[in-house]
DNA sequence: AGGAAAACCTGCGTGC
DNA sequence: TGCACGCAGGTTTTCC
């Protein structure tokens, strides 16, 4: 479900009433997730002040003094800050007990996404090493995505979502920033010229940037929700409207599948 | 070695 | 109402 804006939003969401917190238990319900959560994990953060929580891509980093928890929402995962902590329901599937009484809650349906540790001083984690540069930091230029684009033959929007390339570009995303940058998704990558690159630097970033913006108005949702709200949808150029007409030229939408995954567009403002 | 497909899960909407 | 089917905002692993 949450894209990098969905994950960033959560993290601001949960940071401020956490950090500096230390943790006094650990309730894994069902340990069965993309990968199993480790046995440990409670050992490892009991009696542990929470430092900061970071983001990576579209992974949270809880950092503790000798190590980092690793938490990535998958497909349908949430979480959600709670002063009063109602029974689990089900796909609740992970409680982190605060000092102060404070609950963190995971759900995650699907159970696409993990829960990991990292001790401190064992050098980066496996899933983080390879990653791309956060699409919103100076290290994603034009320079950058033009060399990286430059020899690679699949269409451009696997590329974009392609996290070696850059970091939490999702589907929704992809489709809205190739709009914006007027790039048609099936133009091979390495046929973009140097302008379509700019455009879509700018987009890529935009888009994220406003969706970030948008999800800010959704933080309180994220203390003592009923769970279903926390996200946000921002009003869509592309995404989900097969056959709508275009909100600049009125064209109607197409929708296509490219890597097993829906993509929109429209074919009279992408080229 | 790069690119495509399968795999991991549950839930929901649709159509018969 | 029930059921089969297809689809869903992710990412790793496997297979050519």
């Amino acid at each position: 479900m949450p894209e990098l804006p969905e994950v960033e939003t959560t993290r601001r969401g949960i940071s401020p009433h956490l950090t500096g917190l230390r943790v006094t238990d650990v309730v894994v319900r069902e340990h069965r997730l993309r990968w199993p959560v480790p046995d440990e994990l409670a050992q490892k953060l009991i009696g542990a002040e929470l430092l900061a929580v970071r983001r990576r891509g579209k992974y949270l980093l809880f950092d503790f003094p000798h190590g980092s928890m690793l938490v990535h929402l998958g497909m349908s995962g949430t979480l959600r800050v709670l002063r009063q902590a109602p029974a689990a329901e089900r796909h609740e599937h992970v409680d982190w007990l605060f000092s102060d009484g404070t609950v963190l809650r995971y759900r995650d349906p699907r159970r696409f996404g993990c829960v990991l540790w990292q001790d401190a001083g064992a050098g980066e984690h496996p899933l983080l090493a390879h990653l791309g540069p956060e699409p919103l930091s100076d290290l994603f230029h034009t320079d950058y995505l033009a060399n990286a684009l430059a020899h690679r033959q699949s269409v451009i929007k696997l590329a974009i979502m392609d996290h070696h390339i850059v970091v939490g570009v999702g589907n929704i995303y992809a489709s809205e920033a190739l709009f914006r940058a007027g790039v048609h998704p099936e133009r091979r990558a390495s046929a973009l010229t140097r302008e379509d690159v700019v455009r879509l630097v700018d987009a890529i970033k935009a888009t994220l940037n406003d969706a970030i913006t948008q999800g800010g108005s959704t933080l309180r949702d994220f203390v003592d929700s009923d769970g279903k709200s926390g996200y946000f949808l921002m009003t869509s150029f592309v995404y989900g409207r097969n056959d709508a007409p275009c909100r600049v030229c009125g064209a109607p939408i197409r929708q296509i599948r490219q890597g097993q995954r829906s993509t929109f567009f429209c074919a009279h403002c992408q080229h």
